[in-house]
DNA sequence: ACAAGTTCTGCAAACGTTTACAGTCGCTTC
DNA sequence: GAAGCGACTGTAAACGTTTGCAGAACTTGT
């Protein structure tokens, strides 16, 4: 491997000298960086980026922590993120915790070893134990599509709340009184919003919230289908279900057109994130759209800024979510 | 930020014996071991990984290149890929290329400047120039669902051409005889082979193969919306169409519903990955399964050894596709 | 002709590890 | 009681950069 020492020798200079004309100082006299970006080409020189960082303190990467990257959520805020850190000449590190507190953990702590200059997680749980962390070692890092508790933690999320509220009025406006709700992980702080706008609308609307018509899952598509059976197999079942996320909606879809149900004639369903699934021609899933590029985006242009520039200023970043009417829900049944 | 050299100080042993320690070299004594492990810890100590590479000349990363994490095929293929490297210890840095041959390059130019020890690449283009650079550096990589011209190259792919042997002698099977295809960018190899094996199965069973029914897109599902148009909208259109992946063939669906056709009953349609959408009950898209994960799984271990190893064997694998029939073929229309 | 700049270049230290080599110490062995 | 050995520890160099500082060469103004 060519160091610049190879090109130093080469060339009849010393070490520093060919650093700075690789680097573009003004200290060096054009005639010997000339001289030196054409030796350097001719062998072949590629700079060592991790003797680099070592001396700079800056790695170069940030790391990039989901729950699982088959997600299609997931892997559009991914696609926002490395779209933006490429344009920075930031490398991405991909990390799958699966949601589990101990892997998003080791991951963090890997990433720090690494001297990642930031980190963005999408964070399984409300009080993450490494957010204190990396709030003491100085890391900057911002959530996304996840909040926390401490004010002082950036994130950029969607108005849960807002959102849930949306879907579940558009439910209460086609006539519906017996919605069932089905939610991600109880410690999740975006479906705990979700499930308590839920309870809000239905409680502002006089309309009694049943407990066997609510449950948590887990945000895959596998307990989409065990808990939409375990609800939509009841004798006394309800007309509409809201699902805290896509995939969940759609393993109800599929048991409910098992058990003969017809969406949206005999059961309204809306879903959550607006993944691209979503749209396709044969579901066209009623659903409550989140902007996950964009809150890649912003984030990781976010996270640049405050690597860069040190700002420590706590911000907070609330996208509005959108309600989008497809074909999976109407008019509930008389 | 904590350095061994503070910890040798607190300690009163000198650096190497607290790398030593922490490192666990059996060169230590038990006794200064815990002691030194002991002050690590209450230190907060965390290895500088940076450092530890350029010493050791093996930075822990992988570059994992593909056209687009957003493609479910690829997020299927980049978990099997972090799975795999997280249980080995390295880092995945995720690069997505858009399908363009000059990302790719400077992705890769990117990642030998990191330092990665190893690269897995779904190329875009069959003669990409990266293989000569990283061939001639010696930088360990293998190709995954993209195979290479040059015999020494490793790589792990299906075989495409039984794969698509399968989808097209299925639709003869049907009884089906104006048969379309729709493939991906010219020089995927994939795509080609895709291509040559549905010419191949047209003119075994003497049936003849329609230029106006055969075309290119991009494998993306705005490709498939625009050529399925340009098919369907013919007043002498195929009875089926067979599309060289499944992103394709749901844009095929979503014209072909909107041109009011029936599917399978006017059409019949058989598309290429068996991505997660494809069994979507709504959807139930038969198509030619190629198992993703695995694929990643596969190529990442495989790359793990010869890193490790330093084995340079040529070697290449290929995979079995499955036929998977689901609800979007039928017999042909009398 | 000399002081004072300018402009360029080299030296050496630093970043935080690992590791070959050379000790040091105490103990066994003849 | 010296030699030899084993078990541990320290010194120093190395990995490939960047950069503060000092010096050299050359220009400019007086």
């Amino acid at each position: 491997m060519i160091t610049i020492k190879d090109i130093a020798k080469a060339v009849g200079v010393s070490a520093s000298t060919v650093s700075r004309a690789l680097t573009g100082s003004p200290l060096v006299s054009d005639e010997t960086r000339s001289r030196i970006l054409d030796v350097a080409r001719s062998l072949g020189y590629e700079r060592n980026e991790l003797a680099r960082a070592l001396v700079k303190g800056a790695s170069g990467a940030i790391g990039l922590v989901v729950p699982d990257i088959t997600n299609p959520f997931f892997s559009d805020v991914a696609r926002g993120v490395s779209d933006i850190a490429e344009r920075a000449g930031y490398g991405v590190i991909l990390c799958n915790t699966d949601g589990r507190v101990d892997r998003e953990l080791s991951y963090v702590r890997l990433m720090r070893r690494k001297r990642v200059d930031g980190l963005l997680v999408c964070s399984a749980t409300l009080d993450a134990p490494f957010v204190q962390d990396l709030t003491a070692a100085g890391t900057p890092f911002v959530l996304v599509s996840r909040m926390s508790a401490d004010p002082d933690v950036p994130y950029v999320i969607t108005d849960d709340r807002a959102g849930a509220r949306l879907a579940v009025e558009h439910l209460v406006d086609l006539g519906h009184r017996r919605i069932g709700f089905i939610g991600g992980p109880e410690n999740v702080q975006a479906s705990r919003d979700r499930m308590s706008a839920y309870r809000d609308v239905l409680s502002e609307q006089a309309i009694s919230a049943r407990s066997e018509w609510s449950h948590h899952a887990d945000f895959t598509q596998a307990a989409g289908r065990q808990v939409g059976q375990q609800i939509l197999a009841q004798a006394d079942r309800p007309t509409a279900i809201f699902a805290a996320n896509d995939v969940t909606a759609l393993g109800v879809l599929e048991v409910a057109e098992g058990l003969g149900l017809r969406v949206p004639e005999d059961l309204s369903l809306v879903g959550y994130d607006d993944i691209s699934y979503a749209s396709l021609p044969r579901i066209q899933l009623t659903t409550v759209a989140q902007p996950a590029v964009e809150m890649g985006q912003i984030a990781s242009d976010w996270l640049f800024s405050r690597i860069e520039s040190d700002d420590v200023s706590p911000l907070q970043r609330v996208l509005n979510p959108r309600l989008v009417v497809r074909s999976t829900t109407g008019p509930a049944p008389p």
